[in-house]
DNA sequence: GCGATCAATGTCAGTAACTGTCATCAGTCT
DNA sequence: AGACTGATGACAGTTACTGACATTGATCGC
């Protein structure tokens, strides 16, 4: 047996996300969260930068699913094309068995202005990794950071679908039809 | 004469701008910012809810220049007509004297991860005020929210480059081929 | 099998952001 | 003159976060 309980990331992830449900995301304190696994606040800080960092472990994951995903795209495929292959490759990421989980998270975050402020920053960060791809295939900065903000835009419209409430379409259903709507939104008219 | 100095608001958002240039966000403590002004600690929460808030005071204007513009497009105008109009009601917030000024505090907000944080989350509070504006109008969800954020990133893009060394044009003139670039992109391929 | 080393954790002290509460006091009102 | 107000100060308290050092079961080299 080893001298400590294994998992002590996962731990402090599940207690945190427990307690900011229960009694709220300010009200919790990071030395409950460590209490609550056997650990101390301070073992809390090695594992994560601060509080609300610990619901977006595995965010880097996600941000791997896009920069794959772009690099997936034929060489000579329109910006939009790369920007679509990018958010289709991340479409893996959520199986309907992570909805609940993504639904509870993104509950908590919605209610807590500091914790939607960390989902934009990371949202933000996905953009900029695809506006790093864009213009590795040679695309250049208004047109990268354009595609690529809205491809960032329809994966999040998508995401907000997919919990929605009495829906049980799949993650990449919806975004297909979320891509045809930005389309008709800027194309057709003029 | 009255018994304090007038314009602490003010005094201290120049203070806080000039610290935060000066020596670095992080590295600037709070009682300083009111120490340089002559005031306490104290007092500066008094104005602003927290650290970061002071550099964004005024944004309420922004938000209030998009709600009227977007308020001023005929009754009849295309969700993707209502954003242009929001947007360039913008430019009015952004004359030619507040370039200098704008720049400074933008690179001071590109340095620090948590001001970014903060300015991602003005420009959400952005799109839901424009989102609010389109659904009035009978504009519904998906649509509402692709409008209002790609309005967003073109103003986003728009700012940046406005304020890009080596660049005299008008923000409303930049912002015209923004969003030109935007149609071009999901527009005319298939 | 034994001592050196390691890796995950604990302990403790310190800083700074933010909050609540009450005191102060120049100016204004009646 | 006395009551009142509104902007500020003083002060104590909580909590997020950091740095430095101590602890100890497990493991490795010999």
């Amino acid at each position: 047996m080893s001298r400590w309980e294994p998992g002590a990331r996962e731990r402090l992830g599940g207690a945190a996300l427990d307690l900011y449900a229960a009694k709220g995301f300010e009200e919790t304190t990071v030395a409950e969260i460590a209490q609550a696994v056997g650990l101390t606040e301070r073992t809390f800080f090695r594992y994560f930068a601060d509080k609300r960092e610990v619901l977006f472990a595995g965010s880097e994951l996600l941000e791997q699913q896009f920069v794959d995903g772009a690099a997936a795209a034929p060489n000579d495929a329109d910006p939009i094309d790369v920007v679509k292959a990018a958010v289709a490759a991340s479409a893996e990421y959520f199986p309907e068995e992570r909805r609940a989980y993504a639904t509870k998270r993104a509950v908590i975050i919605a209610a807590n202005p500091p914790l939607m402020e960390r989902e934009l920053r990371k949202m933000s960060t996905l953009a900029e990794a695809l506006v790093a791809a864009l213009k590795n295939r040679g695309i250049h900065d208004p047109t990268a950071t354009l595609a690529a903000q809205s491809g960032v835009t329809v994966f999040r419209v998508t995401f907000a679908q997919w919990i929605a409430a009495g829906n049980d379409r799949s993650f990449i259903d919806i975004e297909q039809d979320v891509f045809a709507e930005l389309g008709t939104l800027t194309g057709p008219n003029r």
